[in-house]
DNA sequence: CCGCGTGCCTACCAAATGGTAGACAAATGC
DNA sequence: GCATTTGTCTACCATTTGGTAGGCACGCGG
């Protein structure tokens, strides 16, 4: 590093860290942020421990190699949704509000940070192998039950009996994923308007996506009066 | 490199490359391959060299710099796309066949050569800045130009009118985009069965895919069978 | 007050990275 | 036949990488 590094000013401010927070805590969200941004590879440690503020051994010191960070920042992930996970599965249990209320929050807590997204959608370009036994436990349980769901309306005559269960749910959610990780880039393609907000634009963005989702998914109400499934 | 690298046998086989494909070009096949797979981050110049059977010098006399060669990488894939585009936009024109036709070729074009899906997904969570510019040119026309369709087939009454153009193209693409490059992992959500031939898989994931944008789209025609739709 | 664990630091390291210099051989043009 | 160009190589380089060694200050329990 060419910064002459003043000698780190060993003696200045030696005890003015009291309401010190957690600094693992700190790292984990600045290696979240960073590999979402520019993935695992384009990151250095040098790059993290930077962002929090402190050395490169001192970062090493919280977690003992780069490969254990990318995994706690995984782990955190996966520990957030578990957390919301019930909710979804509560949710999931009939009719389709119920099951707009699944993909809505599905939806919120990606919206809630997009870095989660960017994050799986990387994982899945990264490493896939690795990423299958976490699929498998972590998503497989809730997509046989939606899946489970839509047979069910199929047999009701509330689906389109042409869906194919599985693999609606994983396109869904793939779409879900991907289109929250690059939704900047993608939003670009319709603005040229100043009406666009990007917070209108990613509230169409949700909207829309939405009534893909149940569009394919239900069979038109009884009757429709003219166009529209109008929510 | 720990090999002991024999001194590269200067002597053999000396004129024996009478046949000698452009190395260019097959420089640019394993560096597109690999970036596909690992990223541009995760792939070192070695990598690619080794791919090929050359040493890293004789890469960059080709090409004269890592990101050189990521250009040219992305640069080749536009061409391809350029090449089918016309196609695609004479299919454009109007009904319902010929939307399918669009959507398909589009498919086509990335399951032809899945790395094309990985790459620009790459890309897109990578640089989007970058991409922007291409975007605006390479794909702005052709999402207007569908968008345009879109419009008019809801004015005739033929798609639903709560459709929001833009942005059911932009999810649309995205969907393909991803779940092409995405297939092997997301393929494992499904399977279980051995009836799950990955081709039959792929078939699967497509045809779902098309009636997933079909529908979300087109308005049931006039009276189908089984009941409902018709208002 | 003393020892010890915690946490951060400087200093360092070997390996790998992107890239250059320059030798050399085979084709190619004249 | 000779000069030049083209393409590959070995050898090297500076920088960056993930990671280690070990010291130093602080706080806390005895």
């Amino acid at each position: 590093m060419p910064t002459p590094r003043i000698p780190a000013a060993r003696v200045e401010i030696p005890a003015a860290r009291p309401g010190r927070v957690d600094v693992a805590a700190q790292i984990l969200g600045e290696a979240t942020r960073l590999f979402a941004a520019h993935g695992f590879d384009g990151v250095s440690l040098a790059d993290i421990a930077q962002a929090v503020g402190i050395r490169k051994p001192s970062l090493l010191y919280h977690f003992h190699s780069k490969d254990m960070l990318r995994r706690a920042v995984l782990e955190t992930l996966l520990a957030r949704w578990n957390d919301v996970l019930p909710k979804l599965l509560m949710a999931a249990t009939s009719g389709s509000e119920q099951f707009d209320a699944v993909i809505s929050k599905t939806l919120a807590f990606f919206i809630e940070d997009r870095d989660r997204a960017r994050l799986i959608l990387r994982e899945l370009l990264d490493r896939p192998t690795e990423l299958q036994p976490m699929i498998e436990t972590h998503v497989r349980p809730w997509a046989t039950l939606v899946s489970d769901y839509i047979r069910r309306g199929q047999d009701q005559g509330r689906l389109w009996i042409d869906v194919d269960p599985e693999v609606y749910v994983a396109h869904v959610t793939l779409l879900v994923l991907s289109s929250i990780a690059t939704f900047e880039v993608i939003a670009a393609l319709a603005p040229k308007s100043p009406a666009n907000s990007p917070r209108v634009l990613l509230e169409r963005h949700t909207h829309e996506l939405l009534r893909i989702a149940r569009t394919s998914l239900f069979r038109p109400r009884g009757r429709d009066p003219e166009s529209t499934t109008h929510e």
